[in-house]
DNA sequence: GGGCTACCATGACGGACGTCATGAAGGAGG
DNA sequence: CCTCCTTCATGACGTCCGTCATGGTAGCCC
């Protein structure tokens, strides 16, 4: 459980870019948040603020992902549409405990940096993908043909994004449950019967 | 065709800020880009900076309000799905003749205050309404029943930002063809029948 | 023990930011 | 002509930013 400076860093600045944004979110914010010393910062990060938010955004990008499979394992009688539902419920319920103050970094870090750092934008559109890999190979395991299964986690991975942003502007979960329940048919609409599983 | 130089302003601050995001949005930047007189600001906008991206983003909220109405008297032998598809259209059209710098300056401003700024916040909720009616309206008038105009509207407007966001990360227009080709079928199946107009 | 490396501390620099104070043109109305 | 008000112009203030320079400490290896 105690990480190491180095990890808290990087922990920090994607809590801070996920709630204030990349410009707003300062160096020495980052070190007060990890509580991390400051001149851990040019030993660490020596390519500076955009190798530390690049570094955050992989972190994000691969903790998007582990979630993914962690909570397909919970799923009873898994389909698509609880896939979806279950990716959607994690955000619910973050936003019902903590409020609506933080959201996806990725966004963050896309309106903010996609025409100014091509390093950054490039760093986001790694951690998508490795996003978007573990839905669709979920896909497919629950009876999804192959070829529909990346178009389907694209779905997915906008439907939630935009849902979020819109619950966001207006402190309210209501979009989250509207995506999960109009696409639920969709989903589950797409597994091949022959190839489902019990 | 000539502004005010108000009016400029307002523009320009929603251009700069769907480029760049909010905080590196600066005030000179603005007076700049609309080549108008740093001294009007305070004039115009005694609020300061929040006035002026609060009235920038109500801006683009009616834009895009508008621009929907526009899109949909254009489509022929129109139906939800098309209606996406030429909403879709019009993101594709501009990533592929102006790049990939600019995304929408209500997920941009999202990203950047939601925590931070209630007011910013809360403009940007009004907006998304205000683009959101019309949508709604508009699939009513093709045939979809009224307790399922808003819920797609949602759905059409989560996915759209999404594919926006993940088409910027990418430098591709991709995303916004998968969504619109995978979500045709569900909103075009959403029309009640015996409603439907020739 | 001497030296090398990894890690941390602190202060300074140049620049950009939002805001404010002050004041100048320039037409409208008396 | 003189005054009022809208509009514009310019410079300054204080703050925060990312970065760099410099130096200190701790532990390992020969």
């Amino acid at each position: 459980m105690t990480r190491t400076p180095r990890e808290r860093m990087v922990l920090s600045a994607a809590q801070l870019v996920r709630i204030q944004g990349v410009g707003a979110t300062g160096m020495r914010d980052v070190v007060a948040h990890a509580e991390a010393p400051r001149g851990s910062l040019q030993h660490y990060f020596p390519g500076g603020k955009d190798q530390l938010i690049a570094e955050a955004v992989a972190w994000a990008g691969d903790y998007a992902a582990r979630r993914v499979a962690r909570v397909a394992a919970k799923i009873e009688d898994p389909t698509p549409g609880k896939l979806f539902a279950a990716m959607a419920a994690q955000w619910r319920d973050e936003f019902t405990r903590d409020g609506f103050d933080g959201g996806c970094p990725l966004v963050a870090t896309v309106a903010d940096t996609a025409a100014t750092s091509d390093g950054l934008r490039e760093a986001v559109g790694k951690a998508f993908d490795g996003w978007q890999r573990p839905v669709a190979a979920t896909l497919e395991q629950l009876g999804v043909p192959p070829a529909r299964s990346t178009p389907l986690a694209v779905l997915m991975l906008s439907a939630l994004e935009g849902a979020i942003v819109l619950a966001r502007a207006h402190q309210d979960v209501a979009p989250l449950d509207t995506v999960v329940t109009e696409l639920r048919p969709l989903l589950d609409g797409a597994v091949d019967k022959r190839r489902r599983r019990a």
